[in-house]
DNA sequence: CCGGGTACTTTGTTAGGACAAAGTGTTGAC
DNA sequence: GTCAACACTTTGTCCTAACAAAGTACCCGG
């Protein structure tokens, strides 16, 4: 499949080789390129678009991670199916929501400062007892309970206050102090909601819920939030898209 | 932190920028370059490993991938706390627990040759009808029952029977056919349990299960595998490492 | 003492070239 | 007719080289 020409501007700040993926990625999923079909070799597009092969090849890469192609040597390149594709993204909740016109709203129930406890400390990976802001917040979407969510923010990553908090999700709070969490680990399991949690997210008493308790580090490996939340399960689910090596 | 000299082999089919990114975990992991320090520029770094420095630098890039590195421009490189920092995997739950010793076992509950399901079809982008092969298993570890899945494999991509399903686990089988999933859609939530799942389960009528659905596709994008799962909350969670960016 | 501009350091982007390795297909010997 | 060796295509690895952009630190003028 010939590829079509692509125009390129070499005085954008944004790099050639992005430029290049990103119309490549267009052409996809307009259909332009079909699912199966080949490109032509890295050298003959390279010398089309008018860039270098390696500045090809680092597009052609990028959308191979991103699973958008596979390479073969000696084959060739090819487009794959176009199924889901985006891999796991760390994204906040109140983020998913908005994007997906949910109408969020939060309603912050608690907001205490307390020393870090002995386990948390432990899976934060700091001192047990360094300062911190503890918070409780109910998460609202279309109008519903949808969330129960207990999060610990260390003092000196974050001053947290009940406004911020409302109006913002505690991720938007983060990456405007420069704390951008960048890895996170998550545990995802079920249970049965107490009375009081039930009470609160307006399920019938004993309902299983979602659980998710969580860690997120920044660039630099601190630690900058731990998170213990309940989901309503009738309302709410985690989608994932997973890639292999 | 000066890096050590760092032994390379240009005589081995191992490409040179992977010897040297291993050399670099090494050294990470042995704690010879602590949390937080930075390394030498590339330009420094590559001459003496006696690289160059695109080569020098698909190795960091590497590293920086798998989050044990940060680098910033002006700055420098530095190596990131090592907390862990395994990205999501594809894997199944056999070698899961396989791995952690937990003496997986399987019972083959059932093994039905049946066409797709319309919404079964959909999800994995096939048409309605398709030969298809319905399995469904009870997986027991430590002696305990712990998931009761439900799969189903196109026809074509994999024969199934009961003594291949009892002593491996369905990965393993399609990888051994050549069909080895690449990417997966997953989406996780809980529910409670029906009297029958229950009592396959071993726990009280009406507990909450963690429910999991999967749709998993090979290098090629051909849909290979569906599954709809559910676990004991109570002995297994999913945990998930997420990066960002 | 403070602020701004400048020099320097370090990573980011791009180019062009060379050879190696893996698949694919074809041809030739038996 | 079959199978192995060879040629060809295509991606993978590696090198040298140059300039751009971002961040830091220093210095100098006010």
């Amino acid at each position: 499949m010939p590829v079509p020409d692509v125009a390129l501007d070499r005085s954008s700040p944004v790099p050639l080789y992005y430029q290049v993926a990103t119309r490549l990625e267009q052409l996809i999923d307009e259909g332009e390129l079909p699912a199966g079909s080949r490109l032509e070799n890295e050298i003959e597009l390279a010398d089309r678009l008018g860039v270098s092969r390696p500045t090809m090849r680092r597009a052609i890469q990028y959308l191979v991670e991103r699973g958008l192609l596979v390479r073969k040597r000696g084959v060739g390149t090819q487009v794959v199916h176009p199924k889901v594709r985006r891999p796991v993204e760390l994204t906040s909740l109140y983020d998913d929501l908005a994007k997906s016109g949910q109408d969020p709203r939060t309603e912050v129930r608690s907001l205490v400062s307390e020393p870090l406890s002995d386990h948390v400390a432990g899976l934060m990976g700091l001192a047990p007892g360094t300062p911190a802001t503890r918070i409780e917040r109910l998460r609202y979407a279309a109008g519903e309970p949808l969330a129960l969510m207990t999060n610990i923010v260390p003092a000196d990553v974050l001053e947290l206050s009940v406004e911020a908090l409302t109006d913002h999700g505690l991720y938007d709070l983060l990456r405007a102090a420069g704390r951008v969490p960048r890895m996170a680990r998550q545990v995802v399991g079920a249970r049965a909601a107490t009375p009081a949690e039930a009470r609160l997210l307006g399920e019938p008493a004993g309902t299983a819920v979602l659980t998710m308790t969580r860690t997120a580090w920044d660039a630099g490996g601190q630690a900058v939030e731990y998170g213990s939340h309940i989901y309503r399960a009738s309302r709410y689910s985690f989608e994932l898209t997973l890639t292999s090596a």
